[in-house]
DNA sequence: GGTCTCCATGTGATTTAATAACATGCATGG
DNA sequence: CCATGCATGTTATTAAATCACATGGAGACC
C-alpha cells in the first residue's frame, strides 16, 4: 500500500479518498504543495497549523474539531478548543481544508491548489469521505437559483451514501 | 400582505421563500396538508408536534432547536432539550421539515407531499432560506458517484448567497 | 537600538447543540 | 384486566463553538 511503486488511480479532478492509493505520498505532496502556496502567498504556515494539516491528511476522513485539538495537544500544543478551532479556520480559510457541515467535522483538501467548490460523498458505513468538484450554478440547483434572483456565492454539497468498498462488503 | 386577494406567485415546485406571498394561507395550508397526510399515514399528529410544525411554518427561515424549544416552552410544553429535538426529528422524518446543516437549524418544507430531494438557498444578510428541487443523481455530483462507484442515498445542498431582496437592498 | 503594532498563541469561562438514561402515563389489543 | 408500545417529561452529560482576555514574537518605522 505504500509500495513506491503504487501508481496513482487518482487523476486530478477525479474524487479521491475510495481510491486505493500511495497515501505517503499523498500527505507528503499535499504538504509540500501548501508549503510552497503559504510561501508564495505570504501566508504564516506556523506549527500549529502545520501540524493541524498533517492530523487531516492522515485519514481520507473527517475529523471532528476536539479529535483534533486532542492531536494537537498530544503534540504539545495548547489544549483549549480555540487552539484547534483557528488552526481549523486558518486551513478551511485559505483551501487547505474543508469543514463537512453534515458531520460537524474536518478534512484536508484533496484537490489544493486548484480553486474550487468543492462536492463529498460520504460513505454512512465507514465514515470515509471523497471529495469531487461540482460547479454550483449548473444543474437544477442553479436552474433555481437564477429563478428566484438569487446569486450563489457558495454552496455546501454532501452526499450521503455507500462507497464502493462498503458495497462490496454489504454484497459479500 | 396578508390581503386575500394576493396572488400565490409560486407555482409548486418553484423556490418559495424569497416571493411575495400570502402567508397566512401558507401556513394554514400546510397545517391542513399534514393534518391529512397523518391521518391517511397513522402518523400522531400530537400537539408537541403540532406546535412545532405550527413555529417553524411562522417564518420563512431556519430556527435553531433551541429557538423552537424556548416557543414551545412559552405555549406551555416541556422545557428541557429532548422536547424540541424529538418534535422536530418526527417533522424532519416525516418530511414535514428540513434540518439545515449549514446552519444548525431546521425549516418547515416548503414542498409538502412532493416526495423530494430538497436543496437550499441561504441568504447570509437577513437569513432567509428558499427550497427549491434538485435530483442528485444528475449534474456534476452524479457524474462523480457513478466514476467512483459510490451510492447517493440523500445529498445536502445547500447554497449559500444574497437573496433578491437583499441584493436590492444593497444596490439602493 | 528602541518602540509600536500586528498577529498568532495560550488559557479560562461560557454559550449553544445534541444525546443518554430513566420515569410516567395513556392508549390499544389480547 | 393487564401487557405492550409509544409519546412525553425530567435530570444529567457530552459535544461543538465562541467570547474575552493575557502573553509574546516578528517586522515596520523612527
Amino acid at each position: 500500500m505504500t509500495s513506491p511503486s503504487d501508481p496513482n488511480p487518482a487523476a486530478p479532478g477525479k474524487p479521491l479518498g475510495f481510491a486505493v492509493h500511495d497515501h505517503l505520498r499523498c500527505v507528503e505532496g499535499a504538504m509540500a504543495a501548501a508549503e510552497a502556496r503559504c510561501a508564495s502567498e505570504g501566508l504564516q504556515f506556523t506549527p500549529v497549523r502545520r501540524k493541524a494539516l498533517e492530523i487531516l491528511l492522515q485519514e481520507h476522513r473527517a475529523l471532528g474539531a476536539y479529535e483534533v485539538l486532542d492531536r494537537l495537544r498530544e503534540a504539545g500544543f495548547g489544549s483549549q478548543p480555540p487552539v484547534a478551532y483557528r488552526a481549523l479556520d486558518f486551513l478551511v480559510s485559505n483551501g487547505f481544508a474543508h469543514k463537512i457541515e453534515r458531520l460537524n467535522a474536518f478534512i484536508a483538501c484533496a484537490h489544493p491548489g486548484t480553486s474550487h467548490s468543492p462536492a463529498f460523498m460520504i460513505c454512512r458505513m465507514c465514515d470515509s469521505v471523497a471529495e469531487a468538484q461540482a460547479v454550483p450554478a449548473r444543474g437544477a440547483l442553479g436552474e433555481a437559483a437564477r429563478d428566484a434572483g438569487f446569486q450563489i456565492e457558495r454552496a455546501v454539497v454532501e452526499a450521503e451514501g455507500i462507497c464502493p468498498a462498503c458495497a462490496g462488503k454489504a454484497r459479500a
